[in-house]
DNA sequence: TGACGTCACTTGTCCTTACGAGTTACGACT
DNA sequence: AGTCGTAACTCGTAAGGACAAGTGACGTCA
């Protein structure tokens, strides 16, 4: 190390070293890192220690690595897309829910059955193994290329109460709730968002980038009283999209705030 | 390898054999994995290439490595700690935003002053690099430990609006609710959550796991005319922290759905 | 009995060497 | 001029060796 002792291991100094310097702004976004060779000759140090600091760099989300090409960068730009939740009453008294129309199908959806996970099953406030209607989906954003996997799940017992479910389970979301609501019932949600990192087949089916956690999104829309009818997933890479819940005032119509 | 060849590099075969073994349940969860000289015999290849998958592995969530005593798979457990938003309306036509009352101070409250970022600006409809009064918090859970990072921003004009902000900038934001509601104020909230890996002090602060997220949540709190008046942000490991939104139907009291 | 030191195990760090593979530019050949 | 091959760069993979550092069990000594 040619530079001031730091605490810690070699290669975590050397990390340290880089992300300072990028911080600083002596990399800018979007550019060229010195190769793997001259950080070796900068810092003087072996090749594994350099590949084990900028490793250390990649697992935070601060440089990708592009294989003949060098270390870039990463800009750490905004989320290009925000999936809007509007909460709030209209005149006639009636929630709204958006259901995300910007999103296309990549592919045509895929049906099945399943059973419920331990998670599921709670969500849905059954036992775990019991069995569900299934349908997902790979949806793209055509306008910034964000890809999500959506996943419908429906009980088979809704199903046998509610026969509009059943009729047709890869049918979008949104028409389950004109349909329910056309029928006279009065639908409340429940929105749970959670991160985590993604799965091998998550990060290939989303072309993620490293480090890149993807935001879990789990609706239930419940029935008049209460009992759960349909829950959906969405998956989508947080380094694309935010999730916004515009909570808005008695009677006052909800009013877009943007820029 | 004395398995199946499979595609890609030797240690992701390596990697993958071992995920599909954690997955298929012959690791239970919190039990040891082989050691890495273990691993090198019953793969037959060289301990780099062992740690190289288990680095994979690390950075995919799936094990936790402790100095000394070997790799663990990690329960994958939910996380413990929901921050609920209970959106309704009581019968006197109020919404109700808690504040959430669980989290405790973990040090005295950091006051300061600081600018708008492009980002913080655009939640607070102002221009980047415009005054503010700010205060930081860290927040401990005491039931599940769970530490959390807040801040309080404040735009020095709203300040001078609304001289009940300017007194106090380290007042807890429920007491704020109660003093603008109290003084004819009809707030309404934007809340945006985003996710993102967690930068080294955060991690620190935060005790957090290896290729853990971190959930960003940035609450706008308006006034009657939509004008922008306090931004809070809450930063808490995904880990043990998730956001539900419960949106409940015409006058249909909030009720837990928990079992 | 209790305290402590040692040893055998674990993972962490760091080095050297070698070759494979993607990218780009330059130059020779057609 | 256009095409293509090669050379020289980049990062990726893999092996080997050596020592440091954390952990726990066991045995010795006071």
């Amino acid at each position: 190390m040619s530079e001031i002792q730091r605490p810690g291991a070699l290669y975590q100094q050397v990390a340290a070293a880089i992300r300072e310097a990028i911080l600083s702004g002596e990399f800018a976004p979007d550019s060229l890192l010195p190769s793997e060779a001259q950080l070796m000759a900068r810092y003087e140090v072996s090749r594994p220690t350099v590949r084990n600091a900028i490793a250390a760099l990649r697992a935070e989300g601060l440089i990708d690595v592009r294989h003949g090409k060098g270390s870039f960068v990463r800009s750490s730009g905004q989320p290009v897309l925000t999936l809007e939740r509007r909460i709030s009453r209209t005149t006639e008294g009636k929630f709204v829910m958006p259901n995300g129309d910007i999103w296309q199908e990549a592919e045509a959806p895929a049906a099945y059955r399943a059973r419920t996970t331990k998670d599921t099953g709670h969500l849905l406030q059954l036992d775990t193994d019991e069995a569900l209607f299934g349908c997902d989906r790979l949806l793209i954003d055509p306008s910034t290329g964000t890809r999500a996997m959506h996943r419908t799940l429906i009980p088979f017992e809704v199903a046998e109460i509610v026969p509009l479910l059943a009729e047709e389970p890869c049918k979008r979301p949104a028409a389950f709730y004109r349909l329910l609501t056309e029928d006279g019932h009065k639908l409340s949600w429940s929105e749970t968002v959670r991160a985590r990192m993604p799965l091998p087949d998550e990060r290939a089916t989303m072309k993620l980038p490293d480090a890149t956690p993807i935001l879990h999104l789990a609706r239930v829309t419940h029935d008049t009283d209460n009992r759960p009818l349909i829950l959906e997933e969405l998956r989508v890479g947080a380094d694309r999209a935010e999730v916004s819940y515009r909570i808005t005032a008695d009677k006052q119509p909800a009013r877009r705030a943007r820029a």
